[in-house]
DNA sequence: GGTTTCATGCTAAATTTTTAGCATTTTTAC
DNA sequence: GTAAAAATGCTAAAAATTTAGCATGAAACC
């Protein structure tokens, strides 16, 4: 399978990718909807299908239309996602990542009590995902 | 100031944008330097100018070369980048990012203790990042 | 079954991105 | 000051991306 490396994906393969992986999987239509531009159906066809070429999505029969879902799972794309964001922007720095996370984020009382409990699990070794 | 939305970045500006947000200024030598295929160094300067041109660097002279610098902070375009990824990726959930940090990244005992008091300053309504 | 509708398959043009070459300017070294 | 070195400025070609058109095929409706 090949790896999902939004590096080498050009403007338009990112935003689909996007996309797909926002909604877990989508028709043609779904994401002419998500696209804020919209062009033409067959565009994003086309784009689907290099897409898939390229091995980032495949595709199911659904009725007559196809439905696509990305190859790589969406836990492990998020995480390469995250570690580039980490190296870009915060010196590979967790601390200082879910220190801006949780003050320039909104985030609600109940969200900060649970993240304690994470965090606490995860001082005693319990690190399953 | 222009804002610096990755999503409008070619692929290779996106490369560059990262490489400057890394290392926080930059040359073109340096970038040159950075890139894993290394295009000449005209290509890598028409670049960096084009980017200029869209708002998104600055330069001043440093003897005789350009040293390059972001128009947006680290910080305002980490969080900008960050909050694409939790939407793409997480639900817009806090929790499962960093549920994701913890168990996927590798991460000391040292990090995690700091990582409890972070949280608990944030519950008494300490936000200052 | 025939027709309409709505999807895909394939191809090629338009546009954007990426690249490098050469001229020019500025600094450095003598 | 002059020459050499090392940078930028500008331009245009090459490559990749993005786009849409038209043909074809499958499902839905009558």
């Amino acid at each position: 399978m090949e790896e999902y490396r939004v590096a080498e994906l050009s403007r338009r393969e990112r935003q689909l990718m996007d996309i797909v992986y926002q909604r877990g999987q989508v028709s043609v239509a779904d994401v002419l909807e998500d696209l804020p531009d919209q062009p033409s159906y067959s565009t994003v066809r086309a784009l689907m299908r290099i897409l898939e070429e390229k091995g980032h999505l495949t595709h199911e029969k659904d009725g007559k239309r196809y439905i696509y879902r990305p190859t790589e799972p969406r836990q492990q794309a998020g995480l390469s996602a995250l570690k580039q964001i980490l190296h870009t922007f915060f010196d590979k720095s967790i601390e200082k990542t879910v220190m801006t996370l949780i003050s320039d984020v909104d985030i609600s009382d109940e969200e900060l009590d649970r993240l304690s409990e994470l965090i606490e699990r995860a001082k005693k070794g319990d690190v399953s995902s």
